[in-house]
DNA sequence: ATGAAAGCGCTAACAT
DNA sequence: ATGTTAGCGCTTTCAT
């Protein structure tokens, strides 16, 4: 017995070792291991048997390198504790699982430059397609390198980028926020939201104008708060609005970050609600049933809008599969509505109305 | 002007095409790219440029070919909405972007057909290390895939895996639960938590026998419900206690999601907290802290875990790489604490006592 | 400083 | 039914 006998070869087997074993060529090791019809069942079987001996595992990636396609899909997002990416890691897991392909996930963190590695390691890697929610500063270079591959937007999309996008029309769902505090009497409505630079966050606050207008309310600057998407920022800027000379009566907020920092933040005030603040979220996890009073939304399916991204990746994949051309870049945008619980109302009565 | 000329080549350019272009061998053009010591300047600069104008990009999977190992990391979870899976999900993406990999997502559905396929695909995908959630069911095919290669159990373990496991001592946290509620009086304590056949299942399970017995009080099977991890069920568990002629003083979760579902039935029914019933989650997110009362829980650092676990698979990784022989796998054990907040309380004197 | 040639593991023509 | 050969794109000796 060789010492090499004693622990399983580091090197995985090959199907020239099986072939070497068995008094084989390598080509008949691989018809029996792919069940080529002109095999005698009998030499199959012998295959397989050392192959299994062997612990013998076919290598992807040379099989990769003879049909110069792999069957990996990226997904690009910025974090993963945000809803939309967390939903849409989920569904497109699940929906490659089943279709055969396999998720490679990467997190930039908003850093183009992380971004651009990702995609750069992704376009070497031969994936099969790539859904990215795109950075506010996506580089030239990134963009180019996606030019050529299948491509989904998500979410947001990016002037440098001529993929399709899927995202959500913010505008609409925020203006319907502030449409529904302005008939139940809200003047003094106060808006925490992304950035401008974002194209969610440009569009939400677009969404924000538009309803103050059709209300005929002034917008007080010093009732709008954009910044990061992350719960902190939520939690500063509502305490910061609360405490303020001259608070809102209503805030509404444009992600579900902020909602839940937000939230944090008026329940820490001991603010009542909806008597002396009415407060919409954006988004709806379970959670938002479980607070008293229950939280009004701005809901959407992000389910739906993961589902029609992933139908169209899918489609353009097979489109350059059969190197048909791309159809035309469509952008799909889906609407949210209103969900109307216990936290708003009309506004209390002040002295000097 | 040929018609191939109008777009981009569908085939990507490899080095030859740049080789040829320039007149060079495409060994030469290997080295220019890969910034050889020994190349002109000025051939490092055309080559360069020549390979931004075809937009060349290299084939990793070529690269693996010649290295004998990819880039590639694998993750594979029974769900991601599971807050444990998201967490390691968020961390090891992060974790990965840093150090070069690449993260590869599976989802299984603790399917243990599905897991094998997952497994397999990413054994042929020559990943560096698997990080694995098992299924209860783990495959005997997929125990030996596992066998070879850098593996590193997280939150579960399986008997039939051999890898180092990381995980949270959840009877210890369960048992510090009902400690807590039998100070406080408390004798009719119900569990609702995961089937047994889940080695966390089981292992909270037991805290809940142990602390039971160490407070002196009967285990009534009416009051102990274990089902799958999903709020539906935690949801249906939660208000069938409630509506049972001798319903239970308190009730202790056995998972983030079964807390949700669970807290949702207990307000639906009107119950008050904590006069009428005390209730103890599992987990922590945020949102434990938006609800009023706020959750007492069962919680723990997920974040400690995952690295843990990522660390040791990193370290295998390592081994393995420098054909030294793995560690003796150990396992790691990390302790959850009791964060009590407005949920527990003294049982009411009922009628009898 | 550059070229020629071999080979990584696999599949697929093209022989027998 | 099986063997021979070539080649996928790349890196890496070994020459020159």
């Amino acid at each position: 017995m060789k010492p090499t006998d004693v622990l399983p070869a580091r090197q995985p087997a090959t199907i020239k070792d099986i072939a070497n074993a068995l008094g084989l060529s390598h080509s008949t090791v691989s018809r029996a291991l792919n069940d080529f019809p002109h095999i005698s069942a009998e030499t199959k079987a012998r295959v397989r048997e050392k192959a299994a001996e062997l612990e013998y595992v076919v290598n992807s990636g040379a099989r990769t390198l003879r049909h110069a396609s792999s069957s990996l899909i990226g997904l690009v997002v910025p974090h993963s504790t945000n809803e939309l990416s967390a939903t849409m890691t989920r569904v497109l897991a699940s929906r490659c699982q089943r279709a055969g392909y396999q998720l490679v996930l990467s997190m930039c963190d908003d850093d183009e430059e992380i971004e651009l590695r990702q995609v750069k390691a992704l376009r070497q890697a031969r994936a099969l397609g790539i859904i990215i929610i795109p950075a506010p500063n996506l580089l030239e270079e990134t963009a180019q390198l996606l030019s050529s591959a299948s491509v989904v937007q998500f979410s947001r999309s990016h002037p440098r980028l001529s993929a399709p996008a899927v995202s959500i029309d913010g505008a609409k769902g925020v203006a319907a926020a502030i449409h529904h505090l302005g008939q139940l009497g809200h003047h003094r409505i106060a808006y925490v939201g992304l950035t401008s630079d974002l194209s969610t966050g440009a569009s939400r606050f677009a969404g924000f104008r538009r309803g103050m207008e059709s209300c005929g309310a002034p917008i007080d600057p010093a009732l709008v708060r954009q910044g990061p998407g992350l719960g902190e920022f939520g939690r500063t800027a509502a305490a910061g609005l609360l405490q303020s000379p001259a608070p809102p009566t209503a805030i509404v907020f444009g992600t579900t970050e902020l909602t839940s920092g937000g939230y944090e933040a008026i329940r820490r005030a001991g603010v009542r609600l909806p008597e002396d603040l009415s407060v919409i979220g954006f988004g709806d996890p379970p959670w938002f049933r479980h607070v008293s009073p229950t939280l009004s939304t701005i809901a959407m399916s992000f389910e739906e809008a993961a589902e029609t991204a992933i139908s169209l990746l899918l489609r353009r994949i097979a489109e350059a599969a059969e190197g048909r051309p791309p159809e035309p870049a469509v952008s799909l945008v889906l609407d949210p509505y209103l969900i109307v619980r216990e936290t708003t109302g009309r506004p209390r009565a002040r002295p000097g109305f």
